[in-house]
DNA sequence: TTTATTTTCGGAAACGTTTCCGAAAAGCAA
DNA sequence: TTGCTTTTCGGAAACGTTTCCGAAAATAAA
């Protein structure tokens, strides 16, 4: 693998470095036939500059990073797509890393791109990631971060968030205009902050219809599948059944409407379900599941869009923090239903 | 975001800059007095070296590119993961694009991994990649490519294969000792090699059990639900279903699935399916269904283990193509059943 | 023609490293 | 002490660019 590097160019066509470069990059004192006769040899002689050698001098890399919590659920992927989408076409590479939803992961990966010089950071905290001081500090260096959907208020930065409150209301509302009365809440744990959002959502849809909550109304799950599955197996043992759940995620819901159809109940018929952060899966089971979706790709786009910004502003930034609307995709799970007596 | 550089510290400590880099790079020619003094002060001044300049200087760039079709499906992010683990490891970075099933997007990814001087690529072609022409040329200029499960076998390089023909082989045989006697296989785009080993082990298996080989017991449907739906209402339309449909992949065999349930049909009663290159779909929708599972992180693992070897050896290698099992997971889609009369 | 201005280009420094070469210092044997 | 080897370090070149500075050439103005 050896590369045509500029000088090679430059001994080909008799002249200087300085001049090919002048031509690669556009100048304005540089003769049009020369740099057309430059353009052409080099791109007959397969060169093209040095991406290194420009980062060294420029002092930036032209790569941004991403670090998600995981890869498998459909979202962050998606997410991704849409940043890759705003930055391919400005000459940026994307470097991707996972954390597993591993803080110390999550803090390696992180000073793993700071090390490789990235420009800036797109991130997605993990949910075992509390101590966010590090962070804070590359903030304050001027480094650009930005945050999306697993934020944290002690970050002043740009951040894209999804409104959680307002999503899980209208869930919730929605399963109340549907005619259930009896709505549970599967949530997670308490300490994350879309967790809390997603609860209190719930629980003024509730207040604000007239509905009461119970002691049982909120059951602390969890996000996988097994969760929702247990917290069914227990509501089904109690003889407790509600008329609806509103899940934290599509998992969780799915989870639940196994168990529900292993003990051979109905849904909605006996239990309606609503899922949240809308996966592939929720119109491929049966019942179709309905879910809040989240405008997956926007959100990237918007991360990437307000990260460049940062960049190419390199100036004094006012931390920005973008709400994004999601979208209620009402399917089978949750329909009305009159109870066959 | 200023930088430390080498210069600082040794003006600092007073001392060359070779030293400090000899103190980094554990050279022999060092005291261990001053470089214990060096890497203390460096630390201090929270001193690391920049990888470009290193990378610039070393012409490599301590990082490797991964180009895959998509980022959908839960396959290729389980692949990632493998490759991470591995060169996590060893300080590369990995750089993830995906070229969206199109040839144009894989060739301008391959060609952004290139000029950003990656040591090497692993690579899974897109569906409408024909030409592969120019990686063969980077093939025999000695960049270090592997390929894996979507391969090409004009290019003479490492791959990491998975055996489509034994694995389909054995998913048909599964359906015939369930007693299954009209098979049918839904399969993609002939062009693709992985269709055509899947075709050749589902003729063999049926050869072998000695059933019938009609007209229609191949169909080309495609990998999208969509296709899967279509062919299965074609088939439903033509009053022509067969007792058990092996598909090229999961979401076919999901599509094939909705529509039969659609019309009121019982999986497996009246149709049995299996499916192929499992996601995590199979075993959620209902009924669970069949599908044979390839070993994602480990497929990742060795691509990432025969890269690392090549870049390594600098010299001569001899391309390897390693094949990796399988497994196939039966659930309820494909269970024996007595049809009842 | 002479002078001033503009256009076009070459030379060299700089980015932050590593490594080769050579030199000073230190150790050792004679 | 002298001469030789070994240890330890500094200087400088190199990696492939971009850009500043200045100079030559071309053009315009006088």
């Amino acid at each position: 693998m050896k590369h045509v590097t500029i000088k090679d160019v430059a001994r080909e066509l008799q002249c200087s470095v300085s001049t090919i470069s002048r031509a690669f990059n556009d100048k304005y004192d540089i003769r049009k036939e020369t740099r057309d006769l430059i353009l052409a040899k080099a791109k007959e002689m397969g060169y093209s500059p040095n991406p290194m050698a420009k980062s060294l001098l420029k002092q930036c890399s032209n790569q941004i990073g991403v670090v998600v919590p995981e890869f498998i659920n459909s979202f962050f992927p998606e997410v991704i797509i849409g940043i890759q989408e705003v930055f391919i076409k400005k000459g940026y590479q994307v470097l991707i890393m996972q954390s597993n939803e591993s803080f110390e992961s999550e803090l390696e990966n992180v000073k793993a791109m700071e090390n490789n010089m990235v420009d800036g950071l797109i991130l997605s905290l993990s949910f075992d990631t509390q101590n966010v001081e590090y962070y804070e500090n590359l903030i304050k260096q001027g480094f650009p971060i930005v945050l999306f959907n697993r934020v944290s208020n002690k970050l002043n930065t740009h951040k894209v968030v999804f409104d959680d409150y307002k999503w899980a209301f209208f869930a919730t509302e929605h399963l109340i205009y549907q005619g259930y009365k009896k709505i549970v809440h599967f949530t997670t744990s308490h300490s994350l902050s879309f967790s809390q959002n997603r609860i209190k959502g719930f629980v003024d849809a509730l207040k604000k219809h007239k509905l009461k909550i119970l002691e049982g109304s909120i059951v602390e799950a969890g996000l996988l599948i097994s969760d929702g599955e247990r917290e069914m197996e227990k509501l089904i043992a109690a003889n407790n059944l509600p008329d609806a759940i509103f899940c934290v995620n599509d998992m969780c819901a799915i989870g639940a409407m196994k168990m529900l159809k292993k003990y051979g109940y109905k849904i909605p018929g006996d239990v309606a379900l609503v899922g949240f952060t809308e996966t592939k899966l929720a119109e491929l089971i049966d019942p179709p599941l309905t879910s809040v979706a989240q405008p997956t790709h926007e959100i990237g786009r918007t991360a990437a869009q307000l990260l460049l910004e940062q960049i190419e502003s390199k100036g004094i930034f006012v931390p920005q923090t973008v709400t994004l609307n999601g979208r209620l995709n009402v399917r089978e799970s949750s329909m009305k239903h009159t109870k066959i007596l």
